[in-house]
DNA sequence: GACCGAAGTTAGCCGTAGATAACGATCCGA
DNA sequence: TCGGATCGTTATCTACGGCTAACTTCGGTC
């Protein structure tokens, strides 16, 4: 009834990039191949083989879909990776924009009783050092609804909540800047034509194009207080 | 000058293997295809890579011993089996007899800088759960004298230094005793001919036969006190 | 010293997961 | 609608690390 077979690492890996390649949508062989850093041959290959084992379906021009075990096989990598990075960060010490590579080794290692074991030494976690939400054991996850920081008008408010890149330069640009989850901060200045914003975090103003800019998720703040 | 291609699981495996079935000794093919699960023709064939890796040197029909690089990756293992054998139990709170497998698979795994995180998060412990001494990070290890308790005599006491073993049903029996690294025992009474012991620890009496105590290795503690 | 059995080796195979080279399909612009 | 550029597939190769079957070598006994 249970255990058809784990799977291997290489498997873990492709079911993962397709999930955060493409959410709802397809995604193609080049995208895959770039993402996993292999060439477009071995991904048509795995892809067929991940289809005959009915974790993905694969669509027009050899594009790849999860099915429904393979969604929930990606949404437990995730929710694993997510507890890692936490873990190395809030009990280890290690540095957030440092962490990445570590967990994603660790996540297709760490055996389901070590992994809940770290899970409750940190009192079950709901989010991760970058803001991502961690899926519970059952694989769900609370939506939200962010707005990118370079969507923001000229004087909004909002709150950091989310950062998603892998770049560890930037992020550790970000993170100089004070611009990690939970930091409130101010839209100074948006100029939308040039790219060019001006961000108040914590007193202090930071000049960044929108490119710089392009994965840090907030939630805006509705003013409600006077003064 | 540094990085000679980090080893494969199964080379990491192959020299800690050696390590620890020959101290000294050299250690033949067959004890090895025991040891790992393996066919003797792939240690045959393993065991002519890492030769050619200078890893270990063939003698007298096949047997292997380990060089001075071979020696050094094999504490290295110890090493990072130990710290991890210690996190999983002092600070995850797993039970000591059970968490060899997991740091079987990750001491292959997680990285320096994560090892060097978990040894300093335990303020660099010399002992792993077992009582085994954990080698600092050049690879010394303090050298200890034991005795196997099956060699005392009616009436010693001693300290339970080190348990010697992999089965997890005799661990759980020693744990349910009481032998445990820092337990002080009494020999009560032994035997050496039919093989049966009685061991007094906290107070407790518990009768094994010596087969039932091989592993278990105590401090002797020489009376120096009245009464 | 011949022979038997245990231990080790050789030869050839398998699966995984990558690679390149060459071919085929598709899409888009002119 | 034609033709290139882009994208994907097929065929074939590689390395790793296992495996079995069959052979050889050795150690010891009679």
């Amino acid at each position: 009834m249970k255990s058809p077979t784990p799977l291997t690492r290489s498997r873990e890996d492709y079911v993962k990039a397709i999930h955060t390649l493409g959410s709802e949508r397809a995604v193609t062989v080049g995208e895959l191949a770039r993402a996993l850093e292999v060439s477009a041959p071995s991904v048509t290959n795995m892809l067929a083989r991940l289809q005959r084992e009915r974790l993905v379906e694969l669509g027009h021009r050899g594009s790849a879909q999860l099915t429904t075990d393979g969604e929930r096989e990606a949404v437990r990598m995730v929710r694993r990776h997510r507890i890692l990075e936490t873990f190395l960060v809030k009990v280890l010490g290690l540095d957030w924009s440092e962490v990445h590579e570590d967990a994603e080794v660790l996540e297709h290692h760490v055996s389901e009783r070590v992994l809940d074991a770290i899970d409750r030494h940190m009192q079950h976690p709901t989010e991760d050092p970058h803001g991502h939400p961690i899926p519970d054991r059952r694989g769900r996850l609370p939506r939200r609804r962010l707005d990118p920081i370079t969507g923001l008008p000229a004087g909004a408010r909002a709150v950091v909540r989310e950062i998603r890149d892998g770049d560890r330069r930037r992020m550790t640009r970000w993170k100089q800047a004070g611009l990690v989850p939970g930091a409130e901060v101010r839209v100074a200045d948006a100029d939308e034509h040039d790219g060019m914003f001006e961000i108040e975090v914590g007193g202090r103003r930071h000049v960044l194009t929108s490119q710089g800019l392009d994965g840090v998720f907030v939630e805006r703040v509705r003013e409600g207080r006077a003064s």
